[in-house]
DNA sequence: TGTACATCAGTGAACGCGCGTTCACTGATGTAC
DNA sequence: TGTACATCAGTGAACGCGCGTTCACTGATGTAC
């Protein structure tokens, strides 16, 4: 748990004990892993396991931890300086769809960590609720937005992210899907098409 | 596998033996499972277990195909003799809300085991697919719905469930948010303000 | 209806191995003088 | 810059227990005559 400061080669062995975790858990869950198969894929003697981690379970989360915090600040680096909420919901689904791109085998394992009962992470739909309430006061988006949207929202990214993942995507064809996705999902809240289209457009193209 | 024709008494076992399942992978995944406590649970002796499954994935499995096959009969006889597309579609995600309220642990189950890779499975949404697919050919609904539409509604099916799971709605609650998510998700796919608004209603209240 | 036999499901003790966790030791890195 | 000592991370053999699977036996159900 303490990240004991700032030992390099403790930080080499942590890292390549966390590495090795991402590799397996993208292929099954974490009690169909053996740390006897984590630690010969790190290179390191299984000892090392429990100076870093108190228990098997304090790795699962710690990698859980990591997977988050890695999708939380690409999406708060993307919004940065957007102020208009249409564009930040959008940008939001792009930063998921890029992530799944970009990094498989984290954005698996954060998919099969978000177990029945955690839809998705706490922080990252917080600002989410805030941009679907700043869509409903501006009276950009229908009145169902209000209970239902932020739900709605999360469905279609977790549903954009797991295509990707699963039919292995193209970036282009990823893009593709994305616009036709964001065309979907903004017209579902409400926006007005033409806005809704172009946002899709401009949202998908710099994916 | 083969199911040994009709024993009533092997069925009663074979039957207990699953219900315990149920109960306890609502709870948890299944390698956090010991073979004792479901046959504990089940009220039966251990070697009885290998009487009915080959294996415990073999268990998994079977319970998989029980709920699987659950969901699907519900959706079928829900739709049976209803023609209009819209309400098809609507009627499925009404047949999955109501499914979360009335087993909820044969839909955690379900949710749960739909993992990364497996959306959800290939005889339900062979019929959302030709749904779908009329409700482009007659033009209800916009172009990215062809090839999004499936994908977009099988996210909100799913997420719709979870909520219900989730916040442990109430009848009426769930009525209210399925009606909700109705119109976000019909009008998102393209089809007529008016007619989503009294689709949706008058499928929410058929909960 | 009654008796003898065959089949089939249930039982729970026993087995054995996979795997999480511990621990005494070694080697490397950092600090004091 | 060099030597002595302390601290801290790495190592892998050993432990032990939880749990999946097996098996010889018992009891129940079904069939033949």
């Amino acid at each position: 748990m303490t990240t004991a400061a700032i030992n390099p080669r403790a930080q080499r062995t942590r890292q390549a004990l966390i590495e090795a975790g991402f590799e397996l858990l993208a292929e099954r869950p974490i009690d169909a892993i053996a740390i006897d198969e984590v630690v010969a894929r790190a290179g390191v003697a299984k000892g090392s396991f429990f100076n870093h981690f108190t228990d098997k379970p304090g790795f699962g989360n710690a990698i859980a931890e990591a997977v988050r915090r890695e999708l939380e600040s690409r999406v708060d680096a993307a919004n940065a300086g957007v102020t208009d909420p249409v564009l930040r919901i959008a940008g939001g689904m792009r930063e998921g769809v890029r992530f799944a791109l970009a990094e498989r085998k984290h954005a698996i394992v954060m998919l099969r960590g978000l177990d029945v009962s955690t839809a998705i992470d706490h922080e990252l739909n917080r600002g989410l609720r805030a941009d679907i309430e700043a869509l409903v006061s501006a009276g950009l988006v229908r009145s169902e937005a209000a209970t239902s949207g932020v739900r709605f929202w999360l469905g279609l990214c977790q549903v954009a992210m797991l295509n990707v993942i699963e039919r292995r995507h193209s970036r282009a064809e990823a893009a593709s899907r994305l616009r036709e996705m964001l065309v979907l999902g903004l017209t579902g809240l409400g926006v007005a098409e033409d806005r809704a289209r172009t946002c899709a457009e401009v949202t998908a193209a710099s994916l």
